[in-house]
DNA sequence: AAACATAATGGAACCGGTTACACTTTTATT
DNA sequence: AATAAAAGTGTAACCGGTTCCATTATGTTT
């Protein structure tokens, strides 16, 4: 365990001042002779040295760390999320600090605080929806917030990446009543969250747009983490008039529904038409293949880290971003025209 | 964008001096009055004062940050992993740098840059196999490296948790041959990797108790990245004498073999049975369930956090240790007897 | 009440970089 | 050749915490 050389020992060694070997460390902060240069380097190289951090963002803590902080990353979607913001982080030269809420106020605002005492450029999280004056906290220091997939619309100053939900729902919506279903179900996330609302919105206004009745028992949230999408399906499948068609728009629920389907011996699209918000590779893999609803997660990584790191690089703080990108409805084998009834 | 108080801020407002306040902040580093305490707890409520984590670190690094580099993240098995990593380290207070090297030696090599410079207590990795100089003097400034999931031989002096893979590739094979198959296949990781060799080997040990032949064309190397597992399967496929059961040990090739399998038409377990290493949910729903090698996750999680944490935590650097976690095979309805040659 | 241990506090150096400013050389201008 | 401008380098302060050590206040023992 050797004790790391710090700049005094490379100046030392190089037989210049530490100004010197700063102006090496940092081109264009100011001349230094090529000749120096090079000795320089060449000390630095043989001593081993590396410039602390921690010591360089003393000074004036540049932007060179964003924090992620997302709901969990065992959800294939915050999964690739991570790891698109990650590379995309990566190649500005800014690293990432990844934490996890787990859907839990309480876990969140203790992360914020790390942050906080990070002195973190920018943040890009999917908020549990409170800790309200923390974030509010977070901008009045000047820190970038994004929040991506979800919002709160109590904090309208903040920017926003999410996709187009509404739309997509509505789109998955329409395709079901095309194909001639009349009791279309749908399975959303809670309705506190914005995902949520917005999902059911969209459903709601194809079903109008269709000239199809809305009932209030068709429409089932779910909570992001446990079994309530089993649950939820179980539900449904007990109805008096059960649905002939379902939209599961709770990402993090897919599996849950489709396990409690299989359970029941209930067959897709015979017996029930789906459509899944999910783009996992094993969609494709189902018997039958499931049409899907698929979200551009490259887009929102990509503009996530971008505004993360838009106001740290100079650009004003100006009214806030809201970046809404559009996802795709991937039309497999998993609808069908409803049976009659008997 | 209103600027931090400091600790002198704090100091001053409480009318106390700054090493009174760092006693506050840092409970058992000495004596502080119970009156002045709360004081100066109020102050800093007051004044919003978070102390900055670059000031702290200055003085003597404290093993509060790790850095996970995984070759990518939307490998399930890898966010898994990267999620259980994650709770674990915060629920000792330790935060998460996450990386990626999506395979790349390059990008590795620029990543344990940084991650020195930060001078982090601990690294979690999931090595290319390469940059041994690299790793090398990362332990020689002490700092406590990790490798999961797989190990660079050359490099007997680092901590690694893995399962054991070649029990579990031989106990997957066994039940293969146990069903009275003997034209067995095998698709791997790559013969450069510590995971893909022992794979292989335990499947050779399987054969040679079962008594039967070794056909080197029946053993796949798949790169980790890509679709080189889709064109391991074709090619199984197209031997004269194909396979009548397959196990699939290279975890990010899954999806890919299977697709293929479901392009040509192949039936699980009627013309093929099939063992993945996988354990997302989907396996479960896919017609036939599929039999599978669970990788206790939760276990590498833990110990990996475990080991990176331990000498920073004062235990003396004594010889390495090696854990090795035990897969579970789950037996479900992909496994059949191979039917009788026309 | 004297003597001494202990608690509470403050002053100032230190961690390892960056940077404003002063100073000394080169190089360019007329 | 004199002078101005630019290039190269060094000194020391500073960032915001932590910590050693000295000093003062409080409490205990005989």
């Amino acid at each position: 365990m050797q004790k790391q050389p710090t700049i005094r020992d490379v100046a030392a060694a190089a037989g210049v001042s530490v100004a010197v070997v700063s102006r090496v460390l940092n081109p264009g902060s100011g001349p230094v002779a090529a000749a120096t240069r090079s000795r320089v380097s060449e000390v630095m190289e043989t001593l081993g040295y590396h410039p602390r951090t921690a010591a360089r963002e003393l000074k004036h803590g540049p932007p060179t760390t964003l924090g992620l902080l997302l709901a969990d990353v065992s959800n294939p979607f915050f999964a690739r999320l991570a790891d698109q913001v990650v590379q995309e982080a990566h190649s500005r030269g800014i690293q990432v600090l990844l934490m996890t809420t787990q859907e839990d106020d309480q876990l969140e605002s203790e992360r914020l605080s790390t942050l906080i005492e990070r002195r973190v450029s920018g943040i890009i999280a999917t908020p549990t929806g409170n800790n309200l004056e923390i974030w509010k906290k977070l901008q009045d220091m000047g820190t970038d917030v994004v929040f991506v997939d979800r919002s709160i619309p109590a904090l309208p100053a903040v920017d926003v990446v999410t996709i187009n939900n509404t739309e997509s729902a509505r789109s998955a919506t329409a395709l079901l009543a095309a194909h001639g279903h009349r009791r279309i179900a749908i399975i959303s996330g809670p309705a506190s969250s914005t995902t949520g609302r917005d999902r059911i919105a969209g459903y709601r206004e194809a079903l109008e747009a269709a000239g199809l009745d809305q009932d209030d028992l068709l429409i089932r949230s779910a909570a992001f983490r446990g079994a309530a999408g089993g649950d939820a399906m179980t539900a449904l499948l007990n109805l008096e008039d059960p649905p002939t068609a379902l939209v599961v728009a709770n990402t993090a629920q897919v599996t849950a529904v489709l396990r409690r389907l299989a359970h029941a011996g209930i067959s897709i699209p015979d017996e029930l038409s789906v459509i899944v918000f999910e783009d996992s590779p094993w969609t494709e893999l189902m018997t039958p293949p499931l049409t899907i609803v698929r979200q551009p997660i490259d887009l929102l990584a990509r503009h996530s880290v971008r505004l993360a790191l838009a106001n740290a690089n100079g650009k004003a703080a100006g009214k806030p971003t809201v970046v809404r990108v559009d996802a795709e409805l991937v039309e497999r084998s998993s609808v069908a025209r409803p049976k009659l009834r008997v």
